[in-house]
DNA sequence: CACTTGACCTGTCCGC
DNA sequence: TGCGGACAGGTCAAGT
């Protein structure tokens, strides 16, 4: 999915297009998608109006008026693109779009507004989901309780950064740096950016990795977020942001997805090769095993 | 308990 | 061109 970076850019993006809006009608086809959505929920829906857009980790929070949040995880090929009353396209143009005409086959959710502007939710595999919850229950999901702090909030340190990696010490610090539970928000792709930028081994034990390699994959991380962001996101196959267009990240990416290319440290081959179940791009002789 | 693997889905790409 | 298998940005439940 979308990681860190690419909710974040969702967040935004809605915060300026949704907010104020009044809900007069949704609607969902797919109980995986919205299992809540019952007739009486979609009903329960109508008239309450958006008042914030927020995050926490990769899970999105839309605030209503009515005291409940629509919690949503865009999983691996989430979207969440608003459209206004003159289109029925994603406001991208075509060539730095993914979204074509809208409702297309791959829409789960669509939110209604007063002035027929429309927010959808597409899912080309299901996995995402939508839920209602009361606002005053959401810190208390289970996801929220379990959840590692945010890692670019400005008062989360490098020594609290590896005070969390020591309680993972028998596994790869490739599956840490993934696992929700220590560290909120980093995904498969800047994963194996700041990794690369640490010149860390994904494989490597977390036990064997120092406090020095730790405090520089904390920097890298911060790093490679605050890049993205800058950029709108990592669109790989299907992001886009809340006006259906791409993020320009992996034009500056530095290992993911370029197996075969040139490490731009030290020149050598990017390879790819499996960690922790994930794809994972590394060099070879910039990021050794032992 | 810590850790790893398979399942959830649909679509695409690659080799035969 | 068709078919089978591997793989894709994430997270759980079920296994070892």
């Amino acid at each position: 999915m979308p990681e860190l970076p690419e909710v974040e850019t969702v967040k935004r993006g809605l915060l300026k297009l949704i907010v104020g809006r009044k809900i007069v009608a949704v609607k969902s086809d797919n109980p995986k998608s919205f299992p809540n959505s019952s007739n009486d929920i979609a009903a329960f829906l109508i008239d309450s109006k958006i008042i914030d857009v927020r995050r926490r980790a990769k899970v999105l929070m839309i605030d209503l008026s009515t005291n409940y949040t629509l919690v949503i995880h865009l999983k691996m090929t989430g979207q969440l693109v608003f459209v206004d009353s003159t289109s029925r396209f994603g406001a991208g143009h075509p060539n730095d779009s993914l979204v074509g005409n809208l409702p297309d086959k791959s829409t789960r959710v669509i939110i209604t507004f007063s002035d027929e502007s429309h927010l959808f939710f597409n899912d080309q595999r299901k996995f995402g989901w939508v839920r209602l919850i009361p606002t005053a229950e959401v810190p208390n999901l289970p996801f929220m309780l379990k959840v590692g702090p945010e890692p670019l909030e400005p008062d989360f340190t490098a020594k609290q950064f590896i005070a969390r990696f020591k309680k993972r010490p028998r596994t790869s610090i490739k599956a840490a740096i993934l696992d929700q539970s220590v560290i909120a928000g980093v995904g498969n792709i800047y994963a194996d950016e700041s990794l690369w930028g640490a010149k860390i081994h994904p494989a490597r034990k977390v036990e064997s990795v120092t406090d020095a390699e730790l405090t520089e994959l904390y920097s890298q991380v911060r790093y490679v977020m605050n890049l993205s962001i800058e950029k709108g996101g990592s669109t790989n196959r299907n992001y886009v942001n809340a006006e259906g267009k791409k993020g320009s990240y992996m034009d500056f990416a530095r290992v993911f997805r370029r197996e075969g290319l040139q490490c731009p440290r030290c020149g050598d081959e990017i390879v790819k090769i499996r960690v922790a179940g994930r794809g994972t791009h590394i060099c070879l002789t910039c990021q050794l095993l032992e």
